[in-house]
DNA sequence: ATGAAAGCGCTAACAG
DNA sequence: CTGTTAGCGCTTTCAT
């Protein structure tokens, strides 16, 4: 161990400014400044202002290290990413670790990431993480139904915080974007257009989104007195190809359908493959609507309609929520939601051509 | 501070085997077990074999905040992303996450990462995570040509990896992909399916990458003994954007190409929106090759031919450099490459009708 | 309202 | 080769 680098990258590189350089800066004992710093009552309004002051000036921070050795805790959130999951989730990973690093950033706390291949994978780098303390708390992207993530950390009694819904919500703080309302304004859009057979193209069933999504779209067709035709109806199509199968089934039906709506925008992007293969041209023949998650630099063609999410600011505001129960907040039963954004790019009503 | 909270996620949750247990199981001191856990070369062999077997059965691992506090190190890789870059990182952000991640996991360290907006922000980024001792090295993806980030992290000493090149790469380690090679084999292939009028889009200039690709395109068509035509060439694409306008300038050049050879795959999908326009079939009308780094998955139409890349084994290879370096190996004039992966879709010779 | 003192889990001189 | 001792930077009783 004793070579150039174990200098260079040990410890007392840069002096930094201890709580004993604190103390003796303002003639007071560690103590003093440790309960000051922490913000405790017991220290008079005075001498906190002094202490943080001096802080200030010395651009003192304590160091999250040693303070972890006593408290436990580390100031980091821990972010454990599912790749197992379809090909779905990547291109709005960006986006999200982005705010999610924003947010934890402004608090002056940092992001672990660890990532999964499978579910025993996952669970036990939940367990190392605790266990040596990396992180404080978890955000868990991708809500499942009834999440197995959720029902360890419940009972390890770590605070944890959820991008999306649980069935079973109890003491589960979350955040989620209302895809219900996406996808029922998605439906009224195209009735408005003249729309009246609408097909609808669902995503990943073990989600929570899922659910509620097909909810939303039959909502729609309810609120538009439109009937529902099983047939027109797919499920769990996460990927482009997935997208395509489902829209081929729509396409190729009896009574195909003038438009579809998409829970999830890969599939929409199946929908323009399967439409290609049949010479059908979008805009024209078939209008698609999408909620998206794909950049929009991403897209060779982006549905002609789409909801579009802020995952920058959805990963921003978890972090927060989280951060906010780790410190001892009560949230466990805060609900946050935010709306996706209407995005049309010139949608048409059904083709003359279509006789329904 | 009192609260529920406090004592859940508090210091001492579950009762963490400690050194002193260590000692106390073997019938030594903390100092002795501390030694032979580090491997100190003055600690007898018998005893750091019954350390590390006890270590195994109690399933003791020294807490790094604990041992952060004397050595300064934490066990943890720094990875910041640089989110004004172009959308073209987006894709396989998640592969080489998980690739750094499993390299990280295996050897018992965590993934730190932040993302930055801009310039200043990251600098700033890079200071904080280090004066806090939140990452005992970086790894930079992405190089540029003279990248700033090595400049700061070289004058302040500390380890770090790149992924990719330098122009002065003394004292860098770096690993990085042959992607001069691929633009070679690109043109190679092209010319043996008859092409001789072949077109490239380069990459975004101020990254390595770049000139190398270029390189590699003309000295492919060097070894064919075909000349280079200014007209057929572009830079700079990084988007699907720029990759239609640049491929739009090559098509409707006086004298357009058969086969467009693209550095960025993005670029690749432009060509497609391009050649779509202009009423021309890809397999038949032009033939297109990009440098892949989009998923399969989400490809709407993958390029014909195509390099695709493992950025998971990247992100582990790198996570391993980084690792050892840390540990005091000397490599700073490690480079190490892999090959991109040839797959052809089909693409097939020059159409009839081009009159060239 | 503040200080003194002990200790968190670990490493690292210095002895012997 | 191993034990003794002294911290690292911070928090936290317990006094005062």
């Amino acid at each position: 161990m004793n070579n150039a680098f174990t200098t260079i990258s040990g410890a007392k590189r840069h002096n930094r400014v201890t709580i004993s350089d604190m103390a003796a800066a303002l003639g007071l004992t560690k103590s003093t400044v440790s309960r000051a710093m922490n913000g405790y009552p017991d220290i008079s309004e005075t001498t906190q202002l002094r202490v943080k002051r001096m802080a200030e000036k010395l651009s003192y921070q304590p160091l999250s290290h040693a303070q972890a050795i006593k408290t436990g805790r580390t100031r980091s959130l821990g972010l454990i990413l599912q790749l197992s999951d379809h090909d779905a989730q990547r291109p709005f990973l960006a986006e999200f670790l982005a705010g999610v690093s924003a947010g934890a950033h402004n608090e002056g706390w940092t992001l672990t990431i660890a990532a999964s291949e499978n579910h025993e994978d996952m669970i036990e780098t939940f367990r190392v993480l605790l266990r040596d303390g990396k992180a404080d708390g978890f955000i868990l992207p991708r809500a499942m139904r009834d999440d197995p993530r959720v029902r360890l950390l419940r009972e390890a009694e770590v605070p944890f915080v959820l991008f999306g819904r649980q069935d079973d919500d109890t003491d589960c703080a979350w955040f989620d974007i209302l895809g219900e309302d996406a996808m029922r304004n998605a439906v009224m859009h195209l009735v408005a257009l003249g729309h009246t057979r609408i097909g609808y193209i669902n995503g990943g069933t073990q989600y929570a989104y899922a659910g509620l999504r097909k909810q939303g779209f039959l909502q729609g067709m309810a609120d538009a007195g439109l009937p529902i035709d099983p047939d027109l109806i797919a499920e769990d199509a996460v990927t482009i190809k997935d997208g395509a199968e489902a829209a081929s089934g729509l396409l190729d039906s009896m009574h195909p359908p003038t438009a579809i709506v998409c829970a999830v925008d890969f599939a929409a992007l199946g929908v323009y493959r399967a439409a290609a293969e049949r010479g059908l041209t979008i805009g024209r023949d078939l209008s698609v609507v999408g909620y998206d998650g794909i950049p929009e630099g991403a897209h060779t063609q982006p549905p002609l309609t789409t909801f579009s999410v802020d995952n920058k600011s959805a990963g921003e505001r978890l972090s927060n929520i989280l951060i906010r129960r780790i410190r001892g907040e009560d949230l466990t039963n805060l609900r946050e939601t935010d709306m996706a954004t209407f995005l049309d790019r010139g949608s048409t009503g059904p083709a003359p051509s279509s006789k329904n």
